[in-house]
DNA sequence: CTCCGTGCAAATAGTTTGCAACCAA
DNA sequence: TTGGTTGCAAACTATTTGCACGGAG
């Protein structure tokens, strides 16, 4: 992992007004190192943690994505039931989920145009409007 | 629960090919037997047969709902990671997910229109678009 | 020095499964 | 009869939590 990966990852961080240890830095950096956006599970993460070479326990992988979705510097996807999904682009845009492999990427939002829209019930609004495309292998 | 309820409840499995045993049939009739759409949860559901007289392992009741989406009587939704919903109504359509009250209705399909969807990736094709619709109580 | 963060193990929630008894065809 | 179905308990997966220790401010 490149060292500059850290350091983006730790101004990430201190963006959010969030204590930068060791463990925090180290998944940041993973997350943000490079300027891409990422999907990740909490699995994946762990994983990826361990063979940079330092460890994190798998509790603490949760707790931190917890702590960054809390801070808003990630967003929360579920798709299906088993697992979720931290997206590192907080914006609201649909997804891609490719059915073969359970993997999750961005569609672009600019594609997507929504002409109308179910008005809310009385006495509520709406907070976000969650578009999963489902894709699978086409049959040819 | 009504005499007919059940009658529509064994049509409906007998319709998928499904062999209408005692739990069957009632968790069917508690699902259709009235024609209205519903959107229940495992849990909810091993309630309302419970409340009915007959009880229902929870297991079956997961089993059969299970059963019954394979056969594509009813269709699984996640909305946030945490249990699942099984809707009555198996056309694409969007949902309103209700995040006071964590429950999940229909949003009329009429009411969408979505002008533009990203093009699916190389050799894959869109199997479904799921929409759903998160309202929370308007900030008066 | 004081708390927040971390790690481990245990707890939890939702769902599935193994297996013996049962029942619809 | 025969294979699909049920119930219970135990297994499982994903995630959270309690608690003692450790490190950041």
């Amino acid at each position: 992992m490149a060292p500059e990966a850290l350091t983006r990852g730790a101004d990430w961080l201190s963006g959010a007004g969030l204590r930068p240890t060791r463990q925090r830095v180290l998944l940041a950096g993973i997350l943000v190192g490079d300027g891409a956006d990422r999907h990740v599970t909490a699995e994946w993460l762990h994983d990826a943690a361990g063979r940079v070479g330092d460890k994190v326990s798998l509790a603490t992988v949760y707790n931190t994505l917890r702590a960054f979705s809390d801070a808003g510097l990630v967003q929360e996807i579920t798709v299906d039931g088993t697992g979720s999904y931290f997206d590192t682009r907080t914006e609201d845009h649909p997804h891609f989920y490719w059915e073969g492999s359970n993997s999750l990427t961005d569609a672009s939002a600019d594609e997507l145009q929504i002409a109308r829209l179910p008005s809310p019930p009385e006495g509520m609004e709406i907070a976000k409007v969650d578009v999963v495309i489902r894709l699978r292998p086409k049959a040819n």
